[in-house]
DNA sequence: ACCTATTGATAATT
DNA sequence: TAATTATCAATAGGT
C-alpha cells in the first residue's frame, strides 16, 4: 500500500524503519479504536518501538488489569511473578494448617466419632470411673459382710453354723440384708477426680 | 475501504457486527505481525469480542510478562499491587481464623489452665483410674486374705488363734506373704476404659 | 465463505 | 519531519 509493494521483512534503513514504524503505529492504533467502537470489542494494545518508546491503547470500557484477569481466566496462563506465587503458597499453607486444626477440634469435640462433645465425653469417662469404683466397693462390702458373718459365728463358737455362712455368700447380694453393708473405705473417691 | 464508507460507530446488526469483527480482527493481527517484522517492534495485542472469545498476538521476540514489566517500568503504573493487597488481606484473614482456633484448642485441651496437653491429661486420668482400681483391689485382697485366715482358723477349730488373725490384719500388707494374695475379681479393669 | 467495488493505509518522493 | 500522492491493502456489502 504505497508507491510500491514491500516485502514483510525488517527494514534495514534506520530512518525508513522509524518512519514506517511511526506511520504503522498510528494505523494500528486507529484500527484498534475502530474495532472497539464498531464491534463492541475490548482491546489491549501495547507497542514498543526500537527506540524503547511505548505506546498503548486500551478500550475505554475496560482497563489493563481487567483485561489481564480475563486473559488469565481465558488461557489459564499465570502472569504473576514469584512474589505472587509466594503469597499464594502461603495462603495454601495457612489454609492447610487451618484444616488440620479444624479436624483436630472436631476430634476433640468428638463430633465426628461419637456425636458427643468434649464435656459430655469427660462426663462419660467420670461415670465409668465411678462405676468401676462402685463395683470394687461392692466386692469389698461383700467380703466384709462375709467376714462379719464369720466373726459372729466364731463369737458364738458354733462350728455348725459354717454351712449357713457359705450359703449366704453364694446367694449374695440378693439375700443379704441392706443393714449389714459396710461403708466403702474410699467414700469420697469421685470428688478426687 | 469497502463498497461504501461507514461511520465509526457500533454496528447494530448483530450478524454484520460479528462479520466485521472477524474481518478486522484478522486485519489488526496482520498489522501487528507486520510492524513487528518490519520495524523490530514488540507488540502485545489482546482482543475480546462480544462473544467473550479471546485472541492475542505477542511479538515472538518477547512474551506478555516481559511486556508488562516493560509497561510498568515505562508508565510507573503498578499492575499487580491491587492483587498483592488482596492476597495479603486473605492471608491475614486466614491467620486470624487460625489464631482463634488455636485458642479454642488450647481451651479444650486445658493447656491454659493446667499446662498439660490433651494426651498428658488423658494419661493422668487413666493413671488415676488404675490407681483407684488397685487400691480397691488391695482392699479386696486384704479382706479375702483375712477371710482365708479365718477359714483356716475355723477349720482347725482353734478359737485361741483369733488374736493372731487380728494382728495380721493390722499389719497388712507388709507382713502378708505374697503367695496368699488372690487374683483381683476384675483383672482386666484398665483395658475396659 | 467468496467476490469485488470502493475506501483506507502507506511507501516513496518531495 | 511533514505533506503529497501513486499504489497497494483492507474490507463492506452483496452473492
Amino acid at each position: 500500500m504505497g508507491r510500491g509493494k514491500i516485502e514483510i521483512k525488517r527494514i534495514e534503513n534506520t530512518n525508513n524503519r522509524h518512519v514506517t514504524y511511526s506511520k504503522r503505529k498510528t494505523g494500528i492504533m486507529k484500527k484498534a479504536k475502530e474495532i472497539t467502537v464498531l464491534c463492541d470489542a475490548k482491546v489491549s494494545l501495547i507497542i514498543f518501538g526500537t527506540s524503547g518508546k511505548m505506546h498503548e491503547y486500551i478500550s475505554p470500557s475496560t482497563n489493563l488489569v481487567e483485561m489481564l484477569d480475563a486473559y488469565q481466566r481465558s488461557t489459564g496462563k499465570k502472569l504473576w511473578d514469584a512474589k505472587h506465587e509466594n503469597l499464594s503458597n502461603e495462603i495454601d499453607r495457612v489454609k492447610k494448617e487451618n484444616d488440620s486444626m479444624q479436624i483436630e477440634l472436631r476430634h476433640l469435640k468428638g463430633e465426628d466419632i461419637t456425636s458427643l462433645n468434649y464435656k459430655e465425653l469427660m462426663s462419660e469417662i467420670i461415670k465409668m470411673i465411678r462405676k468401676t469404683g462402685e463395683m470394687l466397693e461392692e466386692e469389698n462390702k461383700q467380703l466384709q459382710y462375709i467376714w462379719h458373718q464369720q466373726e459372729m459365728a466364731n463369737m458364738k463358737g458354733a462350728i455348725g453354723e459354717r454351712d449357713d455362712v457359705y450359703q449366704r455368700v453364694r446367694d449374695y447380694p440378693s439375700q443379704m440384708p441392706f443393714a449389714f453393708r459396710v461403708q466403702p473405705m474410699q467414700p469420697n473417691l469421685h470428688e478426687r477426680i
